[in-house]
DNA sequence: GATAAATAGTGACCGTAGTCAATTTATTAG
DNA sequence: CTAATAAATTGACTACGGTCACTATTTATC
């Protein structure tokens, strides 16, 4: 059976965090160098990697929580109760996504595991994000607000596709930028109005 | 002014272009590394880098080709005129796209940019193909098949979005794997229809 | 406390993409 | 034909993520 870690290593993954963190904050996502990171906490790079796996175990762990925070936002606010309003309340977390493509690629390419360890986090704000996209498709269509002839899964589903769409589009080009929740309107009106 | 590439820069061209195909042909795209098609090539790994920039350069040239390929097939057989006919279409090429992480994230990366050089070929790809949706919405539009109150170009961008969605997915469960056609259909519809 | 077993940490080493000053080869001008 | 210039190629070097056999430390057992 396993057992509970050390205080040591505790102590260490705290250390190695802050000093990520730090780094990310001071210099941006892509600045960010497992070299560094370890130097600045004093570890051998081993022991990075026994912790969190590998580069994106790290950056996984910390943009879980920061998108945590943004849910835990958004739940706090009352529902959108049309579909102009969903691009709104999308707009704080789009902007942060959009700020940088190291985060952009790293959700991407998690956004559907079945979230087996660390990264389980970001699996978990995933799905936290997509029940709570369907909870406010079916206030409004109760409301009668949007189309209600189909599940509200669906729906939710496919407004995540369209938010990566605008940010991958938001990526690509770099002229005509406009801010991405500007971009995503169009799509959940067609989307959501019949 | 820019003086035309001499005979022999064309060859070296051509010879990490035939390795690289080569390479890909038998180990799939995740195996290719720059320093085997240099090896194989008979050229130094500056070369290799002056011809392409980096080593999506070269993935660009040949997924670019491919991609034109599946496009003219698309083009020669008549248009799809349902709904569920689209998700038909494309399957061959979803199912090429699918086939490997490495190619969904290159034409993920490219899929919208300016084009400036090397992976003009992609962009051009990209441009072509959601021209090529839109026709086809018109069209479907023009025989009352599906809604006609948005714009082609904005329905055509909405498929474009399904599909890197349900690639995405498909990447990231590796569970309950429905090819990525098949789990188009529910979205296009209800896209299309309203 | 001694010793065995599990856990934590180490750092030399590897693989691979990408750089660039120097060199070789082709083209043009006189 | 030769010198000057431009194009093409070279390969040693760097950056950086990731590995693993080994050492050190903690915890459990008697």
């Amino acid at each position: 059976m396993t057992r509970a870690p050390q205080k040591r290593r505790l102590e260490t993954r705290a250390k190695l965090l802050t000093v990520a963190k730090t780094i990310v904050a001071t210099q941006g996502y892509s600045a960010l160098r497992v070299e560094d990171v370890v130097a600045h906490a004093g570890v051998a790079k081993g022991t990075f990697f026994s912790h969190f796996g590998d580069k994106d175990g790290l950056l996984a762990v910390i943009l879980g929580a920061r998108m945590t925070e943004f849910l835990d936002e958004m739940e706090a606010t009352p529902p959108p109760t049309h579909p102009e309003d969903i691009a709104i309340r999308l707009t704080p977390m789009l902007d942060f996504v959009a700020q940088d493509r190291v985060i952009f690629d790293l959700l991407l390419r998690y956004s559907g595991t079945t979230g087996a360890e660390v990264d389980a986090v970001i699996t978990e704000s995933f799905t936290r994000q997509i029940t709570m996209f369907a909870g406010w498709i079916a206030q409004m269509q109760a409301h009668g607000q949007i189309r209600a002839d189909r599940d509200p899964a669906l729906l939710a589903e496919g407004i995540q596709a369209f938010l990566n769409h605008v940010l991958a589009l938001g990526f690509c080009m770099e002229h005509e930028k406009q801010p991405p929740a500007q971009a995503l309107a169009p799509f959940l009106s067609c989307w959501l109005v019949r």
